[in-house]
DNA sequence: GTGATAAATAGACTGCGGTCTACTAAATGG
DNA sequence: CCATTTAGTAGACCGCAGTCTATTTATCAC
């Protein structure tokens, strides 16, 4: 157990913050965060609104740790599975990822559009989501390369920018994220 | 010389929108996209705010119009020269894509992000500049597989998508946009 | 208990992009 | 000349995210 340095002043009542994010989860997965307005989520919460700009800075700040809190939870990450090809298991871990997308609507579009106003929130945003992705499938695509899956040649840091940013672009781009896009990807990735 | 159809009422003010263009090209270049404010552009333009909403939609309609009007004359397309190997002309051409984004400060990031909240403005600016310039890169691989200095294997189309996609993905995070990553993404696109 | 400190609340306030209304001005066809 | 139609101007107006001020409340150290 922690040594709580008993900070001075009133303490921060938990209950708070938990419906601060419960609201705002709610509202994004119903409305998406276009139209979820920070007024709606202090309303359901039943929080002033100072409660929320003490805690996080944007409203970005408090849909992101809302939404992805458990992200990581949703999306089993690539690993190495007997009789599992690599390439068959970036194929389903890509098609998870855009599922989860496309139950989630827009939010990951919202956030990054978010972020590119906000240099401290786009630094938040890549550290705590868009880095630890990227490293899975750096760290993925790195065994398959010592397990000889993957060509000797291929840089898996520069793959995993080339995959992250091919989804990202048809992402932002308001294309579709279908399993013909996994597939096109993990072929290229691993294809002669 | 078209035949005008002669509409009906006071015809539009060339001045007008010629204004408006000169005026947010003016300072969204001084200040940047986030820190110009419809009113400004108003100001020095000396526009009513209702002739600015009756030629464009959104602010982003408008800058993207004064911004990207003379972009395609600033980069020069991806073209086959005496001697020069397609992988080379690849990573100049990406050069000068990277030199142009820097000297446009955060521009393209802001477009990109307003595409994210208007999926009218998405449509457009996927359409009129995102669309154009990634074909110019499917031709350009595509004749270059013709001419055998790209393996056989390839589709220039993905490879399209993955060079785009790296380079949007480097941009949206606020990482570098320098010679050493065009060198990475023409190498991975030429190389074995 | 007293004072200091910080959390929580309520609500006014600012600047923003975008809409709306009212009025004037310039072109058309009759 | 007159009716119609559209452009342009001026400025009020709306909902938004985020800031600020004032007041109350909960916890410390003493």
């Amino acid at each position: 157990m922690p040594m709580e340095t008993a900070a001075p002043g009133r303490p921060r009542d938990q209950k708070v913050g938990l419906a601060l994010k419960a609201a705002a989860l709610r509202l994004v997965r119903e409305k998406g965060y276009q139209n979820v307005s920070v007024a709606e989520i202090l309303k359901l919460s039943g929080v002033a609104r100072q409660s929320l700009y003490n805690r996080w800075k944007t409203k970005a700040d408090l849909v992101m740790e809302a939404f992805f809190e458990d992200a990581g939870t949703r999306v089993r990450p690539p690993e190495f599975r007997p009789g599992q090809p690599a390439r068959a298991e970036l194929e389903r871990f890509l098609n998870e990822v855009f599922d989860h997308l496309a139950a989630s609507d827009g939010t990951l579009r919202s956030l990054i559009a978010a972020a590119q106003a906000d240099p401290e929130f786009c630094r938040l945003f890549h550290d705590s989501f868009v880095q630890p992705r990227e490293e899975m499938v750096v760290d993925f695509l790195a065994e398959a390369q010592r397990r000889g899956e993957l060509p000797a040649g291929r840089d898996p840091a520069m793959l995993a920018v080339f995959i992250h940013g091919a989804f990202w672009y048809r992402l932002l781009n308001g294309q579709p994220m279908d399993p013909a896009l996994a597939r096109a990807i993990a072929a290229a990735a691993f294809g002669d």
